[in-house]
RNA sequence: GGGCUCGUAGCUCAGCUGGAUAGAGCACCUCCCUUCUAAGGAGGCGGUCAUAGGUUCGAAUCCUAUCGGGCUCACCA
């Protein structure tokens, strides 16, 4: 039994027996530094029940617990706070259940509970990734690994916008002006080359819009007018045909902008389970929509394009089918969504891990599923994130001012390179593991820096102020883990030894550091279900500052006993594991050396 | 205009289901490498928790209103 029952169920046993009351429960806080004690009751929610004087309750039950309860040692009453100090043997037996367990803080996957499948990325195929898109994946990434650290199979996946005019509009720009230019020919990235193709296009466009509005058409007009607006148009049209030579070339250039990404995806240490593709589920999507339409879910307007009536649910009504009978996004979402249901009958519940500004699509996609009659549909979470804002305001590929993901790794990795070089601590390695270190590190950086902050919040990304590796971010922490590792080299580890009270007089650091591992566990199962990696971002930040705190105050391998030495070399070692631990849970990898 | 969301130190962020004098990092100022890696540690400076009400023994946290930022209300995805 955990201590927190334990000393609930004592302090309820107390109130019956002194005041012959009987209280719901028990509030506990961790002691503020500034008093002695480890945990902390919170006597002022009893006064409802137990009438009197708080201090003198907290009194009464403080000597009831330090008699009755082995692991209390003492009390003391500060207003209405009853502080309690708990003995070490009780820390040194936790230490001694844990201190071997590699996979400390993660549970074990239990087969009896429903898995839960975690979408993430999901880019359009016509521009490459950028910094929006590394939050995206860093953030359905880790969510992911945390939800299987607390005890859930997790299936990874994305879909794949692979159908839609935006990609026409590359193919078209590419047919024109491409001179058959290959990614390696040019020796460019896919999704680069098919995004400089984007890129084209919509120069083109414009140019054609000027002229149109010369010649004396309105700026609507010319928009739909342009010609290469039409041409494209045409190739989406040909395309759902089944035009062969239009379905080559997608193919060919999908393939193209793929390979591109999973390059980056390899970069950013990131993977999936299985894919979907739009242009395989939109069809199931009809489906359901004909079948809603048949039990009065949907209903058909005048010109033949379907809708859903949200307003009895306070909000608007939503189209889920053009009135050419073509596919909209709703209606592929709802396609893709009941065909997962149906490949994986063993998962319970979605993660959609996309931008707040489709806040309001994913709260009527949920709903839809809802009135088509599936019971998972309570379990689908919209894993809703702020954008990554420039200074200047929005990215925008027109104005170039997009920071490219790719361009981002590479920056990072170089920084993280000529600090390195400059401290000067990697005599040994060669330019090989120096290499893969820098981008140990750099990722590191660039990872904690977007994982640490509340995924609901927007982040400012200033360019020009790069990344930081000091304080609160990926290298600090990385950095504490290398310097344990270079004491354990120094030291033998004796994993057999246990320890008690007989022996080792806790330091004060010491304890402290055993209290914040002691709530790895409990982080993780927090930050599963807030889906929020940045709750283990800072556990791992204060754990860190801890024993770095007792690294500077205790001195490790010089103990002045040999017992205590063992004990202080596996304390080590097991923070060690714990920082490991939870990197890996925000994909971050952790260094020998740095 | 309706809906959603955010507003905490100069900057970037923590603050769990309400609890003790609101915490870190960066920046700025002091100290600490003949001792286990100074990407570190110890300390200082810095706050009307956007504003005004309300609920409560107790509010940064819950409720209401106002102000400010973002997103969204497409037969785009």
């Amino acid at each position: 039994m955990s201590l927190q029952l334990t000393l609930t169920a004592q302090v309820k046993k107390a109130v019956t027996l002194i005041y012959n009351e009987k209280i719901k429960s028990v509030e506990f806080q961790a002691t503020r530094k500034e008093f002695a004690g480890d945990i902390t009751v919170v006597v002022f929610p009893m006064l409802r029940v137990v009438k009197g004087n708080p201090m003198q309750i907290g009194e009464q039950i403080g000597t009831y617990l330090v008699s009755n309860v082995n692991e209390v040692k003492a009390f003391n009453v500060v207003k209405g706070f009853l502080n309690i100090e708990i003995n070490d043997n009780y820390y040194l037996s936790f230490f001694n259940a844990i201190k071997n367990n590699v996979t400390y803080g993660y549970k074990e996957i239990t087969e009896n509970d429903k898995a839960v499948m975690v979408e993430y990325s999901s880019p359009n195929t016509n521009k490459p990734l950028h910094l929006g898109h590394i939050r995206n994946n860093l953030l359905g990434y880790s969510v992911a690994e945390i939800i299987k650290a607390s005890g859930k199979k997790v299936y990874k996946t994305q879909i794949i916008n692979d159908r839609g005019i935006h990609i026409c509009k590359s193919m078209l720009a590419w047919k024109r002006f491409g001179n058959s230019e290959t990614p390696e020919s040019s020796s460019l990235k896919g999704d680069k080359l098919v995004g400089n193709y984007y890129v084209k296009f919509d120069q083109e466009y414009k140019k054609e819009i000027a002229a149109l509005i010369k010649q004396g058409k309105t700026e609507d007009e010319a928009k739909k007018q342009a010609p290469i607006l039409l041409e494209a148009q045409d190739l989406l049209l040909k395309w759902e045909d089944g035009d062969k030579d239009t379905v080559a070339l997608w193919k060919k250039m999908n393939q193209w902008v793929y390979d591109g990404f999973e390059l980056t995806y390899k970069n950013l240490g990131v993977d999936f389970d299985s894919l979907y593709y739009e242009s395989e589920t939109y069809l199931l999507g009809k489906e359901f929509i004909a079948e809603g339409l048949k039990n009065g879910t949907f209903y058909k307007k005048e010109d033949g394009s379907v809708w859903c009536d949200l307003t009895p649910d306070g909000l608007d009504e939503k189209i889920v089918l053009r009135a050419d009978g073509t596919a909209v996004y709703m209606t592929q979402d709802i396609g893709t969504a009941i065909q997962r249901a149906k490949d994986y009958p063993d998962v319970g519940g979605m993660v959609y891990t996309v931008g707040n500004e489709q806040d309001y699509h994913f709260q009527v996609l949920f709903l839809i599923i809802k009135k088509l009659g599936f019971d998972w549909a309570k379990n689908l979470f919209h894993l809703s994130y702020g954008m990554v804002d420039l200074p200047s305001g929005k990215m925008k590929s027109r104005e170039g001012t997009v920071v490219d993901a790719d361009e981002l790794i590479t920056d990072m990795t170089k920084t993280a390179g000529e600090i390195s070089e400059e401290l000067g601590k990697l005599e040994g390695y060669n330019d090989n593991e120096k290499q893969k270190l820098y981008k140990t590190i750099g990722l590191g950086a660039l990872k904690y820096y977007i994982l640490k902050v509340d995924p609901r919040k927007r982040i400012l990304f200033d360019p020009k102020e790069s990344i930081d590796f000091q304080g609160n971010t990926g290298p600090f922490i990385q950095y504490t883990y290398a310097r344990i590792q270079s004491i354990l080299r120094k030291a033998e580890v004796d994993t057999s030894v246990t320890f008690s009270e007989v022996d080792i007089v806790l330091h004060e650091k010491e304890k402290e550091l055993l209290k914040q591992i002691q709530l790895f566990p409990e982080v993780i199962e927090n930050a599963a279900t807030h889906h929020s990696p940045a709750l283990v971002a800072n556990y791992t930040y204060d754990l860190v500052k801890e024993f770095n705190s007792f690294y500077q105050n205790v001195s490790i391998l010089g103990a002045d006993t040999e017992i205590k030495k063992t004990f202080r070399v596996q304390l080590s070692k097991t923070v060690a594991n714990t920082i490991k631990n939870a990197f890996l849970l925000l994909g971050i990898i952790v260094p020998e050396r740095m």
